[in-house]
Parts: structure tokens; sequence; C-alpha cells
DNA sequence: CTTCCTGACTGAACAGCGATAACTTATCAC
DNA sequence: GTGATAAGTTATCGCTGTTCAGTCAGGAAG
């Protein structure tokens, strides 16, 4: 083989990307993604310093697919309720990704650089301006923003662990979930001076 | 050693809750427990099928505790408010038992057998008479408690996995979540006919 | 008193995990 | 050609959950 022609980078990446949509996280370790892309495991010490950094990349692609999906219903129509609801799409349609950024054991999770949660932020930027509209206090709004994603964050979870009792219609409570975080940015500022 | 005066079984659940709750979920393995407990390892799988199964008694154990401090917040007052605020202060007083509760891998929570969510069902029963007092349709109450029980479910997921911006305050997103879940009692029957 | 059985427990092992160190090999610059 | 460099390998470490064959103590039966 020669040099670099074999690229190997972005064979790991991708074939982890893959494992990990096909797969689960579960089916995500070092063995099996050199397998399937025809290396040995200690090569991909050569690309990334250990698995928690090829993981944060998979997590970092989940948040740049999901801030594309809030844009992209941000221009289609600014409202709160259709950021929310691609919000809750993103995370039915891409469970895997949405598991790798939210649903690991918290000790896996704190390992996730904090310096990198700007995306997150970004995120919560575009919830925070469809809520409050442009230019009101930044503080007011990440509050308001967070207590939205927060509402939208619980239901979408405990539905993608099954958690929900089967008599109560899972994409309802969503919708239901979608229309209380969307009073409570209406309620929040009476929410505060209560 | 007599035949069964060591009375192991109770004495590694012991020391798996004990490991849990100091050294987190990371540290549970069998090995180490056995370690701990002063046997070998495969005399565990003498009192439980498998790892899953001592987790999951676990499990059961922090269903039972939050349990407990729901009913007590239900006696001393029976008001929807303090039953969320007494769900919100388990999960903080005890972040491991949630954490086994909710927070591992989707793969592995659903492992713990969906049979055994009575004890869920029960703290979101209790969830429900506070919200619209005794006696109504099951299916709306139980729908309702779940709403309320999602709502508070991601602020404290998003506040225990250190994922809430540090300007907003932590306990502070919380008190919101809970007048959000509240609210969101009050709000449901024009949520459902809107 | 001896034999046998049963049940508690262990030691060794298997396959897989993340990770590291030392080694080989192929390519390039000089 | 020769040496440096970077890529990739083999071998290994310590860990995981789990299994299996074997050991050993205690009670029952003859």
């Amino acid at each position: 083989m020669p040099r670099s022609a074999t690229d190997l980078k972005p064979r790991i990446l991708a074939e982890a990307r893959r494992l990990l949509v096909a797969e689960g996280y579960g089916a995500l370790s070092t063995r099996r993604i050199a397998r399937e892309v025809g290396c040995t495991a200690p090569s991909i010490y050569l690309y990334f310093a250990n698995k928690d950094t090829l993981v944060h990349a998979l997590v970092d692609e989940g948040f740049q697919l999901l801030r594309a999906a809030l844009e992209a219903a941000q221009t289609h129509d600014g409202s709160l309720e259709s950021l929310c609801r691609a919000y809750a799409d993103f995370a039915l349609a891409n469970p895997e990704y949405y598991e790798v950024m939210f649903h690991l054991g918290t000790a896996e999770l704190a390992r996730y650089p904090k310096e990198r949660y700007r995306e997150q932020r970004a995120v919560l930027d575009l919830m925070a301006q469809a809520a409050l509209g442009p230019g009101p206090e930044p503080e007011a709004a990440l509050r308001t923003a967070t207590l939205i994603w927060s509402s939208l964050h619980g239901a979408i979870s405990l539905h993608l662990a099954h958690r929900i009792d089967k008599s109560v219609r899972g994409p309802e409570l969503l919708d239901d979930a979608v229309r209380v975080a969307v009073q409570a940015a209406r309620l929040e500022p009476t929410l505060r001076t209560e």
C-alpha cells in the first residue's frame, strides 16, 4: 500500500457513521470498525486520539444535521412551532445520532468538551429567535430557549427509550410536548415575575 | 465457610448499590463487585442470571425510592407542584439511581422488561391524581401525567448531563420546568380540543 | 464410621473491549 | 544508493461479561 493513497481517516469515519446508524452505538467498537474498513484496530489511533474523539466527530455531525434541519424550518416557516417540529422530526428520523448526542451515560457525555457546545448553542439561538423575535436580552432568550428545548427533549427522550405507556400514542405526546413548549415560551415572562 | 452462612446474594446487591452511588454506573463491574464482596465473579451468576438482572434490581430500588418520595409529598401537601418538586429533588439527590433508571443507552434501557413498568405507572398515577383529582377517565389522566413527567424529565436530564449553559442557573431551570409542567396540566384539555 | 450426594463456590478459560509499544515496510528527498 | 519519515502491522496489556469443569464442605444413609 502506498503512503496515504488509502485515505484511511474518512473511511474510518464513514464506517463508524454507517455502523452507528445501521446497528446502533453498541456496535461501535474500534475492532469492528477496523475489520469493516479492512485495516487493524491500532490504525484508528493514527487518526483519532481515542475512541472518544471518534465518537465526538459523530456527535458534531449530529449537531450539524440538527442545525441544518432547524435552519431549513426557519427559512421555510419561521414559527416556533415548526421549529419544534423540525427538532422532533430530526430526533425521530435519526435516533442513533440523537442517542450519541444526548443519551449516553452521563460519564460518557461529560467527556464531550464543553467548548464545543457552541453548535448546541446555535441551535438554541434559533429557538430563542423564533420564540421571542430578534434581539431581546440574550440572557432571557437563552433561558426561554433552554426551557423549550428541555420540554421537547424530555418527550423525545422518553419516546425513543420506549418509556411511554403504549396507551399514550407517541406522536400525540410529541405534538403535546411541542404545544407545551410553545406555551412555555409565551408564559415564560409571567413565570419569572410571578 | 459453611453452606450458606455467607448469604452472598444480599451482600452482592448491597455492594452493587454502594458502588453505583459512590462511583457511578461505570464502576459497576461484576469483577469489581466480587472483589469488594470477597468472592469471585462467577459466584454472582449463582444469584443473578446476568449483569442485567442485577442492574435491574437496582432500577427497581430506584423506582421504589422515587415512589416513596412522591407518596410522602402527596400526604404532606397534595399539590401537583409539590409532587413535581419531590420528583426533581429525588433526581438531584440520587443522580446515580436516576441514571440507571433513565440515562443508560437505549439498547441497555430496552432490556428492562416492559412488564415491570408498573412501578413507573404507579408514579405516573400519583402525578395524574394530583393534576386532575381522583377518578377522571384513566386514559386522559395517564396522558396528562405523561406530559408532566416528560417535561420534568427533560429539564432534569439535561441538568444532570451538564448540558445546560452555565448562564442558565440549573435550579431556576428546574423551577421553571415544574411551573411549565403544572401549566401543562391546566392547559391539557384545551390542547386537545384546539 | 464410612460412603454418597448435593449445593456453594472457585480457577481457568473464551471472546471481546480500548489502548500502547515495538516492529516492518513503503515511499520520498538527497 | 541511503537515510529519514510516515503508515500500518503484530503482539501485548489489562479490562469486561460469561461459561464450564472441578473442588470442597456438610448432611444423610448404610
